[in-house]
DNA sequence: TGTACATCAGTGAACGCGCGTTCACTGATGTAC
DNA sequence: TGTACATCAGTGAACGCGCGTTCACTGATGTAC
């Protein structure tokens, strides 16, 4: 009944099964706070299974981060395509609004992903493997930001790049805002301040300039 | 030749030796870790000397917090007081080179407060502890909030307290991008995002018509 | 299909080490008379 | 001013404990013939 798996096939479900525990146990516990026994015994094996198929504690953090990168962009891309707002203030609005539900849904992500990114920040291997990783979801999350500018014909006044950074910075940053007070920056203020920023970016296109909006 | 103190004066002395000393060890190994040997060391005591003034790591580094938090409010009250920008945005833009250069003074400043939130976050009485704090920041920046939007005649589409708190949170979310990539947000684009963001909230005031300008 | 040997994913126990905290003690300052 | 006792800031050493990492081993899978 049970279905024969070859070495590899075995070993790859139980790096899978590693990373999904460890997923659970550094957003329970923190990235500090969490230790491999914790995460080993989550999963159903021992500490040994980590080391025979992680480098340790650090590179099995950047396995779980690369895989909620993946999962975070899909959810983007798809939720860019049934983007349908009238206006572009309603796209920046919606965005706001989809960053905030990411954030309430899964509160514990910003701190921990925030711990690790210091504790990578103090040692260079692992700070350029964070960063590396860091640029790859910049980089696809700025293609998002150029296709609703070009959906709606417009320009920025920053690279999309920047633009996508000082985007997700703002909502970080508050989401550090309610570690300490969880009342701090609601989803209302959060959207008017995401849209005055946006907004306050946008410059209309020179090309397609006969469908350009007036922004406020 | 060397002072007789009294008892008090002399451990006064101490705990502040021991705050000014935590203050460097902290930032220059981060809160977790800096050891209490270190910082007792760089003051010239033993870790006794650390017990016998606060209550262990935890109530030491509120202290340092709070030290820091006042040098701080007394820089922006005295540039807020010379601050003679012709505009508004002039000032919006002002405010955005001193949180840059402050942030590029001290970098080590924002990723030690954040790891000690995070730390703080998970234990319910420093949480409340490092909260207060953080309250007694944010109501004087945001009364200097009110008072730029007292002298230019303007009111904002959030309260002073959002304003202030969304402000701080696009600087300290880019500190932390740039903590992986020194050269993400620069001062330029940062001073566009945050005239952006707060010219985005600034509304004309019902009072003071007079004296309105002209927002972009 | 069967046998003998090689590989290697995961086990389980031990290792090392660091660090926050505690505590009995000391000697200088403070107080009572 | 002097004496005897009390206080207590800071010392120095020991304690406890946790956790990341290492390593010899095992038994199931893989390979050669």
């Amino acid at each position: 009944m049970v279905t024969r798996l070859t070495r590899a096939e075995r070993k790859g479900q139980t790096r899978s099964d590693l990373v999904a525990a460890a997923r659970a146990v550094f957003l329970r516990r923190g990235f500090h706070e969490a230790t491999l026994e914790d995460i080993a015994e989550e999963a159903g094996y021992t500490k040994g299974a980590v080391y025979s198929n992680f480098a340790g504690k650090d590179e099995l953090f950047l396995a779980v981060l690369d895989a909620h990168f993946e999962r975070r962009v899909e959810e983007w891309a798809l939720d860019l395509a049934l983007d349908d707002s009238a206006t572009l203030e309603e796209t920046y609005r919606a965005v706001a609004r989809k960053m905030d539900e990411a954030d309430r849904r899964e509160p514990d992500w910003t701190p921990l992903m925030l711990e690790f990114w210091v504790h990578a920040s103090r040692r260079d291997g692992l700070r350029e493997q964070a960063a590396a990783s860091r640029r790859r979801f910049l980089a696809l999350m700025s293609s998002f930001v150029e296709e609703v500018a070009r959906r709606h014909g417009v320009e920025f006044r920053l690279s999309a790049l920047e633009v996508a950074r000082g985007s997700g910075a703002l909502a970080r940053g508050l989401a550090m805002e309610r570690l300490l007070d969880p009342e701090a920056a609601a989803l209302a203020p959060f959207e008017e301040m995401h849209a005055a920023y946006m907004i306050g970016l946008t410059k209309p296109s020179a090309a397609g300039a006969d469908s350009q909006e007036t922004l406020r």
